[in-house]
DNA sequence: GATCGTTGCGTTACCGTTAACTTTGTGCCA
DNA sequence: TGGCACAAAGTTAACGGTAACGCAACGATC
C-alpha cells in the first residue's frame, strides 16, 4: 500500500482527478462543472472551480477529443504566408473561429505537392472538425485523403475547379480577362505579363490564362510571358521587368502576378526611364497595404480577403451543423489607379 | 454474440485495430510497424503498410499524444497577422518545425490581454511540447499558467524584460534611439512620433520611449506624439500626419511606428507639398516589401524576421533536449534610404 | 544438447476525459 | 404513505493509441 507512490505532490499537470480528489468529489462530476455547470449544485461548482484556479486545471484535449465526438480544431492550409498574400485571410477566420472556440492548426505547404500531402496527413491526424484549403487543385491523394475524412473541406481563394465540398474564393481567370480588358480599355495593346508562377500555382496559372484569351479575343499580339519559378518580391519584379524591356522593347503594358512584383517593376521603368503610365501601363493583383502609395499609385485587383475569412469560417461553422455544401463566389474589385491611365490614349 | 455489431465495414474512420483486424496481427504490432518499423518482419510490414495505404489510415494523434509522451504541437502566439508584421516569422517558424513533424497551432491575439489569457490556456489544452509567443509582457495570469505548464516557453521579438524561460529578439527601446540618433545625425530636429500604438503593445511603446529619451538626451525638444489605438494601416498614417502637421507646423521630422503608417504619411506630406526629404524627413519601423518602392525610398529598421523565426525553432528544439533557457539578440539594421537624406542639411 | 541472448509478436494496463447508466436523495401529489 | 418524477451525484466502459512486459521460436555458444 505505502509503496505505491501516486505522487500527486508532484509538480505534474493537473488533472481532473485531481481536482476531484482535493474537492472530495467523483472525476465525472468535476467534468459536469465544466460542460454543464446547471448539473451541479451552485455551492460545489464553486468549489471545484475554486480549486480548478488554485491548481491552474486546464483540461486536456487529447484526452477530451479521443473521449468526446467534437475536436474543436480547425485545420487551415494555405499555400504561402509571406507577405501579406494569405495573412489576413487566416486573421479573420481565426478571429471568427475563436468565437466558438475553434482552434486553427496551421500549415504552410509553400507551393509544395509533397509537402501538401504530409501536411494534411498530419493535419487529419489530429482529428480536425473541418479543414479550410487554399485552391481547388490538389494532388489525387489529397483529395482522396480528404474525401476519405468525412469531414467538412472548405477551398479557399479558388472556386473554379472540381470542388471536393464547399468553396469560398473567385474565378481566377476571370480576373486575368478583366486584367486585359482594363488595359485595352486604357489604350495599351502590347501586353506582356510577368511574375512569379510556380509550378503548383493554379490560380497565378489561371489569371495569366484569362489574361492571354482575352488579349487574344481582342486581336491583340501574343502576350510576352516572362515568369520565374521563385517567390514573388520586388527584387524579382525588378529583374523581370529589366529583362522584359531589354527584349520586348515594344512592350506597351505590364501585368504583373503581384502587387510586390509590380513595386520592383515599377522602380526598372524609372530606372530605364519609361514612364509609367505614359509610355507603359502597369496592372497587378493583390492589392497589397502600399498599392496606392507607390509612385505612381498602382492599378491593382483587390480581393476581398476578410470577406474570404469570414465567409469561410461561417461555412465551416454551417457544414458542421449539417448543412449543405455550396460554392459561394466572393466579388473583387479592379482598382483603377494612375498607373494604367495613360493620358495620351 | 451475433447481436454485437462491430460494424467494422461501415463508413468509420479506420484505427489501428481495423489494420490489425484485416492483416490478422494484433494492435501493437501495427503500432510498432510505424513506429519502429525495423522491429517487425518485413513480409509482414509491408502487408501492414499495404492495408494502412488501401484503408487510408491515418494515425489519431489525439489517442497517441494521450497515450505517449509527446504531443508534437507547437503553440505559437501572435498579436496580430495584418501585413506582413510576423508572417514570415510563422513562415519560417513553421518550415522549420516541420522537419521534426511539430505542428504549429496558431492563435492571434490582436493586442487583446483578454484574448491572450483564453489563446493561452486554449493552447495549453492541447498539451504542446513548447510555446513561442511574441513579447516578454504578458498578464500575471498568463505568466503563472506558462509557468505552471513546465513546457519550454520561447518569447520572440522582444527581450527587453523579465524573461520566462528563453527568449528571442531585440531590445526595441535601443530601436527608438537608434531612429531618434539617426534623424539627429541626418540634421533633423524637431522630431514627431507617428502611427498605431495600441495599449498592450509595449514594444511600440519602448521604440517610442527610446527615441524620447534619445531626443531629450541630444538636448532637442520634446518629441511630439500623435498616436491612434486602432491598426496601423496607409489611411492611419494619412490621417495622422495630416493633424500632426496641421498642429505643429514647425515638424522637421516624423518618425512612425510602422511602414504602412509611413506610406500614408508619405502621402500626406506630398498633398501637403512638403517636400520629403528636404523639408521633413520619415523614418519608420519594420522593412515591409514595399519600403525600398515607394517615393522617396523610405528609411526605417529592418528586424531579421527570418532569424528569429530560425532561432526560435532552434530554441525549441534545444529545450525539448534539455538545453538550458537562454536569451538570443538578433541583430536588426537602420536601413538607411532617400525619406532620411536631407541635402541641404 | 542445455543455456542464453535475440528477434518478433501478443497481452495487458494505462493516458485523461466523456457518455451512458445507475444510484441516491428530495419534494410533490394522489 | 406509497409512488413517482426529477435533480445530483457516482460507476463503469469506452475512445485509440503507447509502453512495459511476457513468451515462444530460433540460432549461436560452450
Amino acid at each position: 500500500m505505502d509503496t505505491e507512490i501516486t505522487d500527486k505532490g508532484a509538480r505534474s499537470v493537473p488533472t481532473l482527478a485531481s481536482i476531484a480528489e482535493r474537492v472530495g468529489v467523483s472525476v465525472n462530476t468535476v467534468s459536469r462543472a465544466l460542460r454543464a455547470p446547471h448539473t451541479v449544485r451552485p455551492e460545489l461548482r464553486q468549489r471545484i472551480n475554486a480549486a480548478m484556479e488554485e491548481l491552474n486545471y486546464v483540461p486536456n484535449r487529447l484526452a477530451g477529443g479521443l473521449s468526446g465526438t467534437r475536436s474543436d480544431i480547425v485545420g487551415v492550409v494555405v499555400t504561402s504566408l509571406y507577405y501579406s498574400e494569405f495573412a489576413s485571410i487566416i486573421d479573420t477566420l481565426q478571429s471568427a473561429l475563436l468565437e466558438r472556440d475553434l482552434q486553427v492548426m496551421l500549415a504552410n505547404t509553400r507551393y509544395n505537392a509533397d509537402q501538401e500531402l504530409k501536411l494534411v496527413r498530419s493535419i487529419l491526424s489530429w482529428r480536425p472538425a473541418a479543414i479550410a484549403i487554399i485552391g481547388v487543385d490538389h494532388p489525387p491523394k489529397v483529395v482522396e485523403l480528404l474525401k476519405a475524412s468525412a469531414i467538412p473541406i472548405i477551398e479557399m481563394w479558388d472556386t473554379d475547379g472540381e470542388v471536393i465540398d464547399t468553396a469560398v474564393g473567385f474565378d481566377h481567370t476571370r480576373v486575368g480577362a478583366a486584367q486585359a480588358d482594363h488595359l485595352i480599355a486604357a489604350g495599351y495593346r502590347r501586353i506582356a505579363f510577368i511574375g512569379s508562377v510556380r509550378e503548383n500555382d493554379r490560380r497565378a496559372q489561371k489569371r495569366l490564362s484569362g489574361l492571354e484569351i482575352a488579349a487574344a479575343a481582342a486581336g491583340l499580339p501574343e502576350v510576352v510571358k516572362h515568369t520565374a519559378q521563385q517567390g514573388g518580391s520586388p527584387a524579382l519584379g525588378e529583374r523581370l521587368a529589366f529583362e522584359l524591356i531589354e527584349g520586348h522593347p515594344e512592350i506597351d503594358a505590364i501585368a504583373c502576378n503581384s502587387d510586390v512584383v509590380a513595386f520592383g517593376a515599377l522602380r526598372a521603368l524609372k530606372t530605364l526611364g519609361k514612364r509609367v503610365p505614359d509610355d507603359i501601363g502597369v496592372i497587378a493583383f493583390g492589392d497589397n497595404e502600399a498599392a496606392g502609395c507607390v509612385t505612381p499609385p498602382l492599378t491593382t485587383v483587390r480581393p476581398d480577403r476578410e470577406r474570404i475569412g469570414k465567409l469561410t469560417a461561417e461555412a465551416i461553422l454551417a457544414r458542421i451543423n449539417g448543412a449543405e455544401p455550396c460554392t459561394t463566389i466572393v466579388e473583387w474589385e479592379l482598382v483603377a489607379r494612375e498607373s494604367t491611365h495613360k493620358k495620351n490614349a
